[in-house]
This record gives structure tokens, C-alpha cells and sequence, in this order.
DNA sequence: CTGAAAGCGCTAACAC
DNA sequence: GTGTTAGCGCTTTCAG
């Protein structure tokens, strides 16, 4: 003798004031029980706790009425958010979208969501961002815009802040991570450039101040010392950005200054896009002249002319995996952090191949 | 005779636990007022209310413990959330970073945030997506999903639902929308051809469920009326996604039905990517062979060879105008419903030539 | 197994 | 101008 459910609103849409949304106190009333019954017996972690009879009513009438739980609410007793937040510097760098999806996607398998921002590299703008999240009580953060040093996250990580890092590290911090094997994506390119036959390897090394940056240019000394080669500084240009400008400066002085090369690993893509630039500039052809390698198989790089060789890192794999390093360290902060290294690949393309001139 | 300020806490950091954050009572107390009063004294719109003195009082308590409003405790109260939904495709798709960003921007120059969630184009999980927003007690939504039937937009807008549109639109609705000017930038691709000498011009047409690939091939036509060319039906291809793929498959099926054209007008820009693929293929140079122009004006379509000449859009603003009346909307819910056509450019670049052939 | 009661932090009537 | 009171919707002791 149930009572007669109520006309079916549509459900998942409702009005934005033309009929009120139902609360737990409907549902409960509904269903002849204490709120505090419903919610019991509507939470899964809790539904054990109520006779399986009532429980199974309470859902009937859950979901006759159409009733969804409020998260503020839940929020505000439980002090917990179901959401982080996700730093990263900026958007519409190609880099950052796959990661942003690899960790929505395994977010929202269990409910979480996340808050992004951008910061445009600008410390003060990520102090004033992180701040904001941490008043929307956002449960941990997962950041992409790591520098070697970067008292922020030291700060909150001291405070024992949840937090996960994506593509770069700090100089010294157990911060758990989820980055690209930078060394072995190295290593490959240089392998692949050596089998190739080129001995005259220059480096176009990123910023200094980031992890990527340090660990590639140590890789490339590392891989010239292993396969014999010179180690001259001269074959070593840092860029003072990840950007297509400063590869171009980079190889443009290469060139003026008369060193010797047949083949570029570029620190990444954009400074081997640059490259390509100088290049042409020059009037000379890739790969016939020299031979260049990226590094991060930024969408499109397989579509220049020639298609460029790169070491692809898994992004997307980056995001998810950080997803899950958070939310395990959220279920079970006792857990010893783990930092995750991720296999790169290389993209073998057409802008390589043997040296033509010496 | 103020009592001493607390040992100041570090500003914005707060640990998971170490320090429980103040709230409203705090400050009240230690300013000695009722949190009625201090509540009114921190909220702008009220600070009017209270003795200007004792607004100040409570300011300076405030800050000195670094207390910062929990908007999860004032959402709950005010049934307000200071967020918005924001939802597209696929933010891997290089065109909607630039507009979340210009939303993001916007919105957050006024304290309100977005949930981004992705829906790659599967009308299940959009609705689910608006569900869970819902939930989340967002204020209202800007849709970049549009189809020109859509009923859950419509749904929306019928209750409404404050909504915003980016980019596409309904075919018959006055939902508020921010869209680029597909007429005008056609017309402007069509002369540029037309004022090169083309006379024998395709048009790759995108999917026809939407509103750019219906405008944009309505204004083709006018186009071909308009400079008195001829209007076969082969000179058109529909493509049944905005995929390279898919421009390639349509220019191929052209060149094999034997129809003469100097120029293409692709939809966008992947289009025209698929029509430079399969040019290639026939052993054609572009922009000897044929000319194209894109649409959108992706990152990196300048890098091709040649560099596409295309429409360009003005993602960013799209997005940031659509925040704006979205805003708008929000503090005026009667104010008439506005739809914004943002001017679009032609980006001349190689890709574009007087016809060689006839 | 279920109800009662309290309270998360804040704001909005309503008094005074 | 300020305090009082109540309550947003939910969860969580604590009793029974």
C-alpha cells in the first residue's frame, strides 16, 4: 500500500526554481523513514548497515522521485569536496589537453572532478589559484607546472597536502610524480641517430630550471659519453624557452658561430620547429643536410615537411596515472608515495637519415 | 585595547589538518561581533549595512587570521555556486582550448569557476555531464556541443536554464549563442579565390547536423550565385565528419568522377589537412594544381607545406563573449536574450594561387 | 537496525 | 546598526 509516486518529473533536468528539487528529507518521508535512515541506506558505504527491505524502499523511491544527492551539502558535513584541483600552465599549449583528459576520465569513473586553472607560468597567479581551490575544500592537486625549486609546492607538501606532479619534478622532494622516462627517450634518439651514422650531434636544451630540461641535456651528455662522442660545449645550446623562436636563435648562432653538425636533438618540439625554420633560412634541407629529432610528438609534428622524427610521451597515460596515484593517496594517505616513470617511444619519421655531409 | 593578533598563520597554506582554518565565528569573536554582523561586514554587497568602524574591525581581524569564506557553507545557504558548466567535445580538439580559456578568464576576473566535461559528441554522456553539473548546483552553461537538433538544449532552454552557446547553434531557437560569422567568412575565402581568377571551386562540406556545416555551404552557394558561377551538384562533397579522413576521401572520389576544379573550399581546417593528403596522393601540388582554403585556422596549420590559407575564428573571444552573457544572464535573468556574430578574418597564406590549369 | 539530535559554515529574515 | 534565530541538505555520533 505504497502511496501513488508522484507525476515523474523528467529526470536529470529539472527547473531552475519551477519545481523543487527533491532532498532526503522527501525521500525519507516518502518512504516512511528517518533521514538519517535514507541516507544510510542511499550511501553505498553505509547501505549494509540498514535492513536490506527498507533500503531496497528507500531506493524505489529515490529514484521515483528522482532524487540525487546535493554535493554542497554533503561537502559541507563531510568536508570533503569529491574534487581537485588541476594546475597546469596553460590550456591551449597542445601538451596539456591529453593530460587534462587522462585525468578527468579516471576522476569521473569514481566521482571526482576537477578544478582547472591556468597559470601562465606565473607564480603568483598559481599561489593565488592554489589558494582559491583550497577554499573550494578541493581534496588534493595535481600539478603540471613544476620547477626545480618552487617553495609552493615544497610548502605544500611539508603540510602533508596531497598532491601529485605531472611531466616535471622538483630538484629534491619525494613529491609522488608521473613523468616520461626522459632519460630513456634520450637515449633512444641518440641510438637511433648513431645507427644512422651521425657522429656531430648538437643539443638544443630546454630551461634550465625544469626538471625536463635538465634531465634531457644529462641524458644527451650521458649518450655522447656512451657512444664515444665529443663532448664538446659547443655542440650544447641552451634555449632559455620551450619555444619556437629560441630554437630557431639556437641554431642560427650554431650556424653563425661555424660548428659542425649533422644532426639536432632538439630538447622538444617547438625548438625543433624552430630548427626546421633556421634551417630553411639557411637554405639548408632536412634531412639531406642535417637530420633533426623533437621531442613530445606534439599533434600536426607529422604533418610538416619533413615529417618530424620524435620521442613520443605517453600523455594522456600521464594524466590517468597521476589520477590514480591521488586518489589512492586520498583513500590511504599512509601510503608510502610512489613516483611513476612512463616509457617514451620513438616516432620515426622522415627527418632523419644518414649524414650526407661530413 | 584589542587583544593581540593570533601567531599569523602562513597566508592562502593551509594544512589538511594541522590548523583547523577559521571561520565566520572566528573572526566574530575575536572582533567581538556577532557573525551575523561580521558576515555582513566581509560581503561587499552588505558591508553597507554595518558601522563603517566596525567593518573595519572585522576586516583587520580577518585578514590577521588569514580567514577566507568557505563558499562550499555560503552555496549550501544561498543556493548559489559561483560555477558554471562548460561543456565540449574533446578539449584534445585544438579548437576549444582557446575558448575555455576565454571563459575561464572572464569568469574568473568575477569569482566564478567552470567544470569543463567532455562529451566527445555522445549525447548519453552529455546528458549525464548536465546531470552531474546539476548536482553540483552550477548556475548555468556554456555549450559548445550544439546540434541542430538537440533536444536536452532545448530541454534547457524551455526551463530556463541560464545558456549560452559557442560555435554552433540550434536551427530553430533563441537560445543566446557566440558563433563566429560563417557567412561572412566564406563570402571573404569566396572572393579571395574568385579575385584570383578560380572559377571552378568545390566545397568540402562538413556534417550537416550542425550548424557551421549547414551555414557554411548555404553560404558557399550564395557565393557561387553571387560571382556567377556555375552551381553543380559535383562540385560539392558532404563529409560526414570534420575529419582528415574524411576531406581526403571526398577530394579523391572528385579526382576519380573526373570533376575539373582549381580550388577548394574546404569546412575546416582537417578537411583541407585530408584534401592536401590526398592532392599528394594524385601526385597534384598545391598550390599549382589547386588551390585550398580551411577553416579555423588550427595551431600549426601555418607550418604546412604550403601554409594553409584559412578562415580564422576568434576562438578566445568566442569564448570570453560568451561568458560575458552568461554573466550577464545571471544577474538579469529578463533582460531579452542576445546572440553575438563575431567577424572573422582570412588568413592569406601559400596554399592559395591564380589557377594554373584550367 | 532505526530514530533523535546536533552541526558542518554561512546568510537572511526578523527583531530590537 | 546589530543581535537572534533559523535553516540550507546532508551525515554522524549516540541512544534505544
Amino acid at each position: 500500500m505504497t502511496p501513488p509516486p508522484p507525476p515523474a518529473t523528467e529526470p536529470g533536468v529539472h527547473a531552475g526554481s519551477a519545481v523543487r528539487r527533491p532532498t532526503l528529507k522527501d525521500v525519507a518521508n516518502e518512504a516512511g523513514v528517518h533521514p538519517a535512515t535514507a541516507s544510510r541506506a542511499l550511501n553505498p558505504e553505509t547501505r549494509h548497515l540498514v535492513n536490506d527491505e527498507t533500503a531496497q524502499r528507500v531506493h524505489r523511491v529515490a529514484d521515483s522521485l528522482g532524487y540525487q544527492p546535493n554535493p554542497i551539502a554533503r561537502s559541507l558535513k563531510t568536508a570533503r569536496s569529491s574534487s581537485i584541483g588541476l594546475v597546469i600552465p596553460d590550456l591551449t599549449n597542445p601538451l596539456f589537453p591529453p593530460i587534462v583528459r587522462g585525468v578527468e576520465d579516471v576522476l569521473g569513473g569514481v566521482g571526482y572532478n576537477a578544478w582547472i586553472v591556468n597559470t601562465d607560468n606565473d607564480p603568483a597567479r598559481e599561489t593565488a589559484a592554489v589558494e582559491s581551490l583550497q577554499n573550494r575544500s578541493v581534496e588534493g592537486f595535481v600539478f603540471a607546472t613544476a620547477r626545480l625549486h618552487h617553495p609552493l609546492l615544497e610548502r605544500l607538501a611539508a603540510i602533508g597536502t596531497p598532491t601529485v606532479l605531472v611531466n616535471r619534478r622538483l630538484a629534491m622532494s619525494d613529491i609522488p610524480s608521473v613523468t616520461g622516462d626522459d632519460a630513456g627517450g634520450v637515449a633512444m634518439a641518440m641510438r637511433h641517430l648513431v645507427d644512422l651514422g651521425h657522429r656531430k650531434i648538437v643539443h638544443l636544451a630546454g630551461p634550465q630550471d625544469l626538471s625536463t630540461g635538465v634531465n634531457r641535456l644529462r641524458a644527451f651528455r650521458q649518450a655522447l659519453e656512451d657512444h664515444g662522442l665529443e663532448n664538446s660545449p659547443s655542440r650544447l645550446k641552451l634555449c632559455s624557452a620551450w619555444a619556437e623562436t629560441a630554437g630557431a636563435k639556437a641554431v642560427t648562432e650554431l650556424l653563425d658561430d661555424g660548428v659542425e653538425f649533422t644532426a639536432v636533438l632538439a630538447g622538444n618540439d617547438l625548438l625543433a620547429l624552430g630548427c626546421y625554420d633556421a634551417l630553411a633560412e639557411r637554405g639548408l634541407s632536412c634531412p639531406d643536410d642535417v637530420s633533426v629529432v623533437g621531442f613530445n610528438d606534439m599533434p600536426f609534428v607529422d604533418k610538416l615537411s619533413p615529417p618530424l622524427t620524435t620521442v613520443r610521451i605517453p600523455h594522456y597515460e600521464v594524466g590517468a596515472e597521476a589520477a590514480h596515484l591521488l586518489l589512492e593517496r586520498l583513500r590511504a594517505p599512509s601510503r608510502s608515495a610512489r613516483s611513476i616513470l612512463l616509457p617514451l617511444t620513438l616516432v620515426n619519421r622522415k627527418s632523419t637519415a644518414p649524414p650526407r655531409r661530413l
